[in-house]
Formats: C-alpha cells, sequence, structure tokens
DNA sequence: TTCCTTATTGCAAGTTTTTGCAATAACACA
DNA sequence: TGTGTTATTGCAAAAACTTGCAATAAGGAA
C-alpha cells in the first residue's frame, strides 16, 4: 500500500505538489499512530529521503497542519507534536504523573454548539488538550 | 497598589522566594491584561530590573505557570504566551482573520463534569483554544 | 543585626525553530 | 516527450528557547 499516495489528489486540488519530501513525512506520521515532535519526524523521515533538511521538516509539518492532514497538538510543555489526521478527538492529561488519555469528540459535541451559538463563531475541529489528575494520583493526593 | 505583593505570602508558604525579578514579571502581566509572549515580557520587565536576562523570564514565567500564578496559552502558532491567572476563561480563534475571544468557563461546566465522569479525570482548570471561523468570515466564504 | 542555608539568578554555551534566498524539480500544457 | 512556470527545497544565518554551573541574595534563625 502505498499509503500517503492517497494524498496527492488533495494537494493537487489546492494548486500544491506531491514531493518525496512531503510524502515521507506523510508516511511517517500514519504509519507512528502517535504524536511526533519535529525532531522526531526528522529523524524517520531523513532515513527514507536522501539530504532532508529539519527546516523542510518544519516547515512540511506546518504545511499539512493547514490543509487539514496533520493535526498539531500541544501536550503540555510548550511543544508543539504533531499526528496524522484521521479521526477527530482531544486528550485528557494528568498533571502529575503526565500519563495521557484519548477523548472522543462526541463528548464534546453539545458544548460545542453551545460556544457556537453564544458566540456566532462556526467551530472547526481543534484538537484539544485538557489537563487535571488521572484516577492514581487522585488517590495520592489524599495525603 | 504594590499590586504584585501580594503575591509574596504564596510563593513563601511554598517555599519559594519574591524577588525583584519575579515581582517586575508579575507587574508586567498584571497590567498587561492580555497574552504576552516572553519576549514582550522581557522587554518590559528589563525597564524594572537591572540585568534581568531572558533565561529568567522563561524560567519564571514556567515558575509562576507551575504554581498558579500565571496562565500559558497556545493561541495558535506553537508558541506559548502567558498571562496573570485571575478569572478562569477559554478561547475562541477564527482561522481566516485570527480574530479572538474570551469564553467563559461556564458554558464549559457541563462538558468537564461529563468528562470526569466518563474518564475517572478530576479536572483542574484547563486554558483552551477553540479554532473556527468568526461570523465576518463566514460570510466571505460563500463566495 | 549578623549569619547560614539554599532558592534564584546571570552567564555562556547548547539546542531548537524560523527565515531569506537562490537552486531545484513538480507538473500543466503544448 | 519536451518546455515553462512557480511551488518547494536546501543552505546558511538568525532568532528563540533551554540548560549547567558558579555566584548571588532572600529570608529564617540566632
Ligand atoms: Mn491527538
Ligand atoms: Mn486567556
Ligand atoms: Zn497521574
Ligand atoms: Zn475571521
Amino acid at each position: 500500500m502505498s499509503c500517503s499516495q492517497e494524498y496527492t489528489p488533495q494537494l493537487r486540488a489546492r494548486g500544491y505538489r506531491m514531493t518525496p519530501q512531503r510524502h515521507a513525512i506523510l508516511h511517517v506520521l500514519s504509519h507512528s499512530g502517535k504524536h511526533l515532535s519535529p525532531g522526531e519526524v526528522y529523524a524517520k523521515a531523513q532515513k527514507q529521503v536522501e539530504g532532508l533538511t529539519e527546516a523542510t521538516v518544519y516547515r512540511t509539518l506546518e504545511f499539512l497542519a493547514e490543509n487539514g492532514l496533520a493535526r498539531p497538538s500541544h501536550i503540555g510543555s510548550g511543544h508543539l507534536v504533531y499526528e496524522i489526521a484521521n479521526h477527530e478527538h482531544h486528550h485528557l492529561k494528568c498533571r502529575n504523573c503526565g500519563d495521557e488519555m484519548e477523548v472522543e469528540h462526541s463528548l464534546l459535541k453539545t458544548m460545542y454548539q453551545k460556544l457556537e451559538s453564544a458566540s456566532g463563531y462556526q467551530l472547526t475541529d481543534s484538537h484539544v488538550t485538557f489537563f487535571g489528575l488521572c484516577p492514581d494520583c487522585q488517590k495520592s493526593e489524599d495525603v
């Protein structure tokens, strides 16, 4: 399966081009299945594309995010990580131990509608991280 | 009003110290009333503290955030900005024109509860940015 | 007030991320 | 299949952010 080749028409339709660099980066993202930092993407994609640059990786990740093929995420720490954009979801992260879980978008559905009618904004899919204490860390909290 | 002096006891109680650097940075944050980048904070605080370093600004902002006195925020762009922590709120940002508005936390209240019972997590105040199209940009979207 | 402990800072050297620009290569079209 | 337009890349330099460490100073105790 040429996996990321399916993205070519999407890019073409918007006047953009498919390149070996973009192909490799899409490949890396879609096979990893988790959030990757630009550095991690670079390390993996480099093996497929001779002479790939870090600058290109940064630019490409931002490009893919702008065009809806990748999703950027702030999982704490102030550093962006990326993942392939397939299913719409959000995250819960423990401030104490760093544990992290996914949340179905459906749980936020009605809240999104409330936000939309209250603000007039039309919400597109965000990819949000909520912070809190995981069940385990709540227990150890009771000194 | 010595404004940020009121934070001293909060720091002491946790075994930390109030310093001219922290005082100045708190002062800058609490008087600006909006999100500031580390660079902006540095530029303003520098005028009050001789020899203030950028490294100190970065460390201090992170420190204040960890201790609940400042709130970090990702308003798109992958770069952290900070604001003083007073009222709990979130943001709506237009992907097209960059317009931005605040959202009361109360609008997310029931969704937070739903998340908590579904996950077992105990949510602390996040400071979330949702993306979408503002009313104006929705109109111009209809080509 | 003075002394002591240690949290905090500045410095300087890393690392990461961004940017301008000229060279390259997709790909539309002849 | 060849050619031209221009989106995309690599390069190199800049800007933003992080880190280790020794010097400094906050503030508790005497
Ligand atoms: Mn995710
Ligand atoms: Mn805010
Ligand atoms: Zn935890
Ligand atoms: Zn707008």
